[in-house]
DNA sequence: CAGTGAGCGAGCTTCCGCTTGACTT
């Protein structure tokens, strides 16, 4: 029996904790909230002020009764949940499950998991802050309103099984946004003008580029100027040489770990957090949802004692970060490894990589700024107003950039600039050896990717870092959005260039519009997206959510109770639903004539049809037309004519082989081939539109092959030929009777005898 | 599993935030 029960959030805090307790502490975790609203219903009476219906989720059934059991033992309960709203509501829910008793309860809270940290948190509990609870109540009653009342609507109007809430609408709301963006963006061409020059008598030392400081919409131009250019005379009419520093960025928070993660290592975000939860529970470091930058005074002592070691003294700069994100909670110290002095792991590659850039990030944050030289040299033309403009940086003093760059999602250098410049003296004749107009086409705003849509959520203060990435799962899962890649497409630049008094022309490609990973809306997102904005413009407000923290603040704060902050906007928000459920939606037939089919006169729509965007050809006199599924990428709103015609050519039929057509088309799972019954998937490589008979045949042929081969059992007993090793998706499993039966974790299936594999089978009959 | 392009209408779907395993063939 134990004097003493701690009560966390966490198991892996419990075990650290542990540790710095002495021996009359048992720690043990609540797995998170141990109650919530009542699946059945809306769990809330709404008539009885919103009265919250909680009970106990059946998987925290066994959390819970064994926490009652050894509350009951204790002499002490302390309740440890993080200190912010959920963690304040958690340690409620606890305090009323547990039937524990105001006079040995204690609440308690620390921000760090260091042995001062906590043992100065038992020095000084508190009770628990019902305000805080209240809260959160109201932020957990209000979601629930929101989706609950908002999901039905969509059901009856739109779809079944659609869902809307506060935070997934809103990230909806983006990427929808963003897709019409481009779609409407028109791309125009400009000629951009680089000039090769260097000072007159020293043409090896002093070479460097500058760019025209405007450019030219139209070709005659460029080609005037580039002709004026021919007896232009040129100097320097400024150089400019001014120092700047570059700060390091802060330690990692959940979101910036995953920006990192993404463009370093090629991490999604559901990635980034699960390699990351593997190294927080092996203790190799902090907690990995958290929206702080604070480092605990031990952690930066460290780093300062590491970067003396590893660089001297003069690199280290020990000190705190402010967090900047809206509506942070700060239950949690940065991200950040939980021994400094460890450069590396063992483990898998992912995780030695992502620890790796946690190191270097956190260490390096504690470095000192780094000291460039920024040139900036103008030269004048004699007979023009223009000027051409070079600058650079030289780095002067490395700082923390000797480990450690911050990526940006744009990395494209301009032409024309980079590093070292040559010192220049104002007045200094310089001479242009060739002078390049190059065509250049402005670009579209780019896709979202995940990390992209993240990093604007929390600009938004929108969702927590524990569901950043389960709101991305959610809107894919909903078929509101995609994720995509995009080939990129070509086109022809050119370059007009003066070398010698001559002008010449050039042409190359350039290959524009790659995408990889991007989100992007499928039809029904945006037709789920633009009811929203119709009937319940102020939910899917961006600013909805600040406003409504402002609101939960003041409850945290005690200036007004949680049941009038949630019936003032209750009410008008009940309003919206019922006007909503009362109008027609006219929304969802939509339908968008593309234009006529050259070959036979008919009209080409696009439109949603029972099973998903299709586009139709002819059918408007009551005939039946011609039907086709859209490509997945496709959007009703931006498919043309012509790619809607291509659409029709499939399925195609090959010919005849062994007396049955050999087909290809495109299924939900992608391009097949049908011969008979049955069914082939295309290679990514192959075009269902252009493939041929041969290759046709040749995939065939390879698909029957490695059927048998997967069929083929992995390994066969004597004892019982029913008893088989094959191998699936998961790895090898055994089969048995009709039914499957998983290996146990490590066992080898070379290695097994058939007697393992019966005792494989039983125990798992047994369960 | 690979197709379709209406109108029988049961009973169901859904939110956001805290936390981990259990489990797919």
């Amino acid at each position: 029996m134990q004097e003493n029960l701690v009560i966390v959030e966490s198991p892996a805090k419990a075990k650290t904790i542990e540790k710095f307790l002495g021996k009359s502490y048992m720690v043990k975790s609540s797995f998170g909230h141990i109650r919530d609203l009542a699946k059945k219903g809306l769990g809330i009476e709404v008539d009885k002020e919103f009265e919250p219906i909680y009970e106990i989720p059946e998987d925290k059934r066994k959390v819970v009764d064994e926490l009652s059991r050894l509350a009951r033992q204790a002499k002490t309960v302390w309740l440890a949940s993080d200190e912010d709203r959920e963690g304040e509501a958690i340690a409620w829910h606890l305090a009323t499950v547990l039937n524990l008793p105001i006079d040995n309860t204690r609440r308690i809270v620390f921000h760090e998991i260091t042995q001062r940290a906590i043992l100065n948190a038992i020095e000084n509990p508190r009770t628990i802050d019902m305000n805080l609870v209240n809260a959160q109540q109201a932020r957990r009653v209000l979601d629930r309103l929101v989706g609950f009342e908002l999901s039905p609507v969509l059901w009856k109007k739109v779809r079944p099984a659609l869902s809307a809430g506060r935070v997934q609408s809103v990230a909806v709301r983006l990427i929808v946004e963003r897709e019409r963006e481009i779609i409407a963006f028109q791309t125009t061409a400009s000629y951009r003008v680089v000039a090769q020059f260097y000072a007159e008598g020293d043409p090896q030392k002093s070479l460097f580029k500058a760019t025209l400081s405007r450019s030219f919409e139209r070709r005659e131009d460029a080609v005037a100027f580039l002709e004026g250019c021919i007896d232009e005379r040129y100097s320097v009419s400024k150089c400019e040489e001014k120092p700047v520093q570059r700060y390091a960025a802060p330690p990692f928070t959940t979101s910036t770990l995953q920006q990192e993660a993404g463009r370093k290592l090629g991490m999604s975000v559901a990635q980034t957090m699960s390699v990351a939860q593997r190294l927080y529970e092996q203790g190799l470091i902090t907690y990995m949802r958290t929206d702080s930058v604070n480092l605990s005074q031990m952690a930066i002592t460290q780093c300062k004692n590491e970067i003396t070691r590893l660089f001297g003294a003069k690199y280290s700069y020990p000190h705190n970060f402010k967090t900047k994100a809206k509506g942070a909670q700060e239950a949690h110290e940065a991200i950040r490894p939980s021994y400094i002095e460890r450069h590396e792991i063992e483990g898998t590659a992912p995780e030695k990589r992502l620890y790796e850039l946690i190191w270097k990030r956190t260490v390096a944050s504690q470095m000192v700024p780094a000291e460039l030289d920024r040139t900036t040299i103008e030269i004048n033309l004699s007979r023009r107003s223009e000027q051409f403009v070079a600058s650079g940086e030289v780095v002067r003093f490395d700082g923390f950039m000797r480990l450690y760059s911050e990526s940006t999602d744009e990395d494209t250098q301009q032409e024309g600039e980079g590093g070292i410049l040559p010192k220049m003296e104002v007045g200094t004749a310089v001479v242009a050896t060739t002078i390049t107009a190059s065509e250049r086409y402005t670009q579209a705003p780019s896709r979202y990717n995940e990390a992209a849509l993240v990093k604007r959520l929390e600009e938004l203060g929108i969702g927590r870092p524990s569901t950043y990435a389960p709101t991305i799962t959610t809107i894919i899962n909903r078929g509101y959005v995609e994720k995509q890649n995009r080939d990129g497409q070509k086109r022809q630049i050119e370059h007009l260039i003066l070398s010698g008094g001559k002008i010449s022309q050039k042409m190359a490609t350039e290959s524009y519009g790659k995408e990889k990973s991007r989100l992007a809306p499928t039809d029904i997102g945006m037709v789920v997206n633009d009811y929203l904005e119709s009937q319940f413009a102020s939910i899917i407000d961006y600013h909805f959510t600040a406003n409504v923290e402002k609101e939960f603040d003041r409850v945290a704060d005690g200036e007004i109770t949680w049941h009038t902050m949630i019936n003032d906007f209750y009410a008008p928000f009940h309003k919206l639903v019922d006007a909503a459920i009362g109008t027609q939606n006219d929304r969802t037939q939509q339908v968008r004539v593309l234009g006529v089919d050259p070959k036979t006169g008919l009209t080409v729509k696009a439109r949603i049809g029972r099973y998903g965007p299709m586009v139709e050809l002819g059918g408007d006199d009551g005939t039946k037309g011609q039907f086709a599924s859209m490509k997945k990428g496709q959007l009703i709103e931006s498919i043309t004519l012509e790619e809607a015609l291509e659409l029709f050519a499939l399925p195609r039929n090959l010919g005849e082989l062994d007396g049955e057509p050999l087909m290809v088309g495109v299924g939900k799972f992608g391009p097949y081939l049908r011969h008979g019954k049955s069914f082939t998937s295309l290679a990514k490589t192959d075009d269902p539109y252009t493939i041929t008979r041969e290759r046709a045949e040749e995939l065939l042929r390879e698909s029957g092959e490695k059927q048998r081969a997967a069929s083929e059992p992995l390994r066969t007993f004597a004892e019982d030929a029913t008893m088989l090793i094959k191998s699936g998706i998961y790895g090898p499993y055994i089969s048995y009777g009709g039914k499957n039966y998983r290996l146990p974790r490590g066992s080898k299936p070379e290695s097994l005898t058939y007697v393992d594999c019966q005792r494989i089978v039983a125990k798992a009959q047994k369960k």
